[in-house]
DNA sequence: TGATATATGTTATAGTATATCATAACAAGT
DNA sequence: ACTTGTTATGATATACTATAACATATATCA
């Protein structure tokens, strides 16, 4: 439940689990995880950066797949929808899940110097969010929330 | 404190009131409320629904203003950039900012039916968020909530 | 007044995303 | 086997969003 963006660790084991784990819910849920879905999300779990569409495209189109955009936010919409991978719509740019084993409000700590991104999970059902909703009468579908600011690698080194 | 964007209420003073209180700012900070960016925002006032750029060029042009896209950014640049207005990045559209005196984080309920937004303030200091990010050693510089919904008015009516 | 900064006008172009139609692959029912 | 339904992919074109770059004007102040 930490944001893992910012910590180094083992990121081979981080993306041979992550996929693993996509894979097993995908055939528990009925979901076909095909060649590029499968290939788009390794290319977003190849970094902890965020990537957009084009960028995705790019990759791809060295690798046999058909490079025109329907492709990429074909399969973009696919790992979205289904929980592994968010948008982030600050950066109209994608990253894979750090928890997408769960439901859950993700909370992004995109660093506006390296462009890293860290996912945190949000709990606004105990803000204030949440109060102004039932007041208003308004129910909650979906959420995020999107932070900007200077991740402890950066801070120091950049202004 | 409480969204306004769903409940009835007399917008012809809410326009009024809030369109003398930016002046009032500005005047206090030094900004200059330019013709643009005054008409910029009293197209937003308008209604507590987003506006994408261009639908706020195509006002303009009748207007006898410029209607060339950098005319809307750059009054929208400057409304956000002090505060009067907010980007909600997930509709790729802008609101007036409803408590235009005070810093914030905004919390926007977007009803996905009839897409109007009322705006909330979030509390993130005493969220999860706050704990990961002080965990993370991330220092958050701004930060928004985007929630996905339906509105009072909109539920029970549609889908 | 002149120097500097700020704001606007204008053209062109970059970057992001989707609509649309055609084709393929596979499963299920007749 | 044959049709039908469903899901995924291929391919083209286009819509929508945003900014770069440079010219001109207007404000502000030493």
């Amino acid at each position: 439940m930490q944001p893992i963006g910012f910590k180094s660790h083992d990121h081979g084991t981080c993306i041979a689990h992550s996929v693993t784990s996509v894979q097993k819910q995908c055939a528990e849920r009925g979901l076909q995880l095909t060649p590029v879905r499968q290939r788009v999300l390794e290319i977003l779990l190849a970094k902890h950066q965020a990537m957009g569409a084009y960028d995705i495209l790019a990759v791809l189109k060295g690798e046999g797949f058909s490079a025109q955009p329907p492709v990429a936010y074909r399969a973009l919409d696919f790992l979205v929808g289904n929980g592994f991978a968010h948008k982030i719509e600050r950066l109209n740019a994608f990253v894979a899940c750090s928890h997408p084993s769960s439901e859950h409000v993700p909370a992004f700590l995109i660093c506006r110097v390296c462009e890293n991104v860290a996912e945190g999970i949000a709990n606004l059902s105990e803000d204030t969010v949440a109060a102004s909703a039932r007041d208003a009468g308004f129910i909650i579908e979906r959420a995020v929330v999107e932070a900007e600011g200077v991740c402890p690698n950066c801070d120091g080194a950049q202004p």
